[in-house]
DNA sequence: TCCCCGTTCGTACCAAAGTATGACAGGACG
DNA sequence: CGTCCTGTCATACTTTGGTACGAACGGGGA
């Protein structure tokens, strides 16, 4: 990295010269209109036009970086997996069968879910057997990857 | 809404009052410092200021309006699932142990599971066993979850 | 060479899952 | 009121799953 000075004392130097070399101006301007008794309006005109440009250059030069326009993309993955009412209505499974298909599905055996929501296991048993009859399958690993591809459980 | 007139053509009417205004200004100015013979130098600094002032003013005005930063937050809908060799590595799950796991979330039977690959049901029974003792389940139903959690089977 | 590991297979046994059938209670509905 | 459906429970039985051994074979690394 080269040396750079801070753009701010560039902008006060560029600012003092320019004041200067443009005094100068204005003063051989104005013996050359004074002495020749010229129109006044235009030497107005002339330093009015100057200075309002160099107004305009001072103010771009000085104004603070224009902010750029950041667009940024936050890519967030979700799971779309969702229940699918339709599916588990075509089923014709009922909340008790679906509540015991969710804990098979979570690893239960059948006394577990039993336990779990206070029911015998010969319960479970029957309800597990109307699941497997209404999914038509035989095996309660199967009726998880059934209910898992219909979207009755996530 | 009410009628909004174009920016560029506020700026524009602002910047032709302005300028006759100063010129009025100027004109009395003038006027008055020629009459009295005082120092032009201070009438050019005075018309210098003014118009550097508008000129800034200008510029500032003019300049095109800063653009906000958008912050675009895309929400994408991707199936994330896909299969995490570290973690089959951690688990210490071999090819076949890998296979059968496979087979096993297929919802098939060991009978099933040994038919398809054409080894005993004995054998199945002992991948089984190992693939349960290195997940730390105890059912295949658990392996199963287990794994699909560890993105070991999709 | 020897040993570890993966793979294979077997037997025996117990636990769990699944099948079949029957029964009873309560709510919904025509 | 009777019928159907859901949910509950039970018994008896078969099948499948899971555990616990042991054993054989072959490839590959120390």
């Amino acid at each position: 990295m080269s040396f750079r000075p801070s753009p701010a004392l560039v902008n006060i130097a560029l600012y003092g010269i320019s004041l200067a070399a443009l005094l100068l101006l204005m003063r051989w301007l104005e013996f050359r209109f004074m002495i020749h008794d010229h129109s006044t309006e235009l030497y107005i005109g002339l330093i009015a036009l100057m200075f309002t440009g160099l107004g305009i250059w001072l103010a771009v030069k000085l104004a603070t970086p224009k902010v750029k326009e950041v667009v940024v993309e936050r890519i967030t993955y979700v799971e779309t997996r969702e229940i699918d009412v339709s599916q588990i209505e075509k089923t014709g499974l009922t909340k008790r069968e679906l509540e015991i298909l969710n804990l098979m599905a979570g690893g239960k055996s059948n006394q577990e879910i039993a336990e779990t929501i206070f029911i015998s296991l010969s319960t479970v048993k029957t309800h597990v057997a109307s699941i497997f009859a209404k999914l038509d399958v035989k095996r309660r690993t199967q009726a998880i990857e059934k209910a898992k591809s219909l979207q009755i459980i996530l």
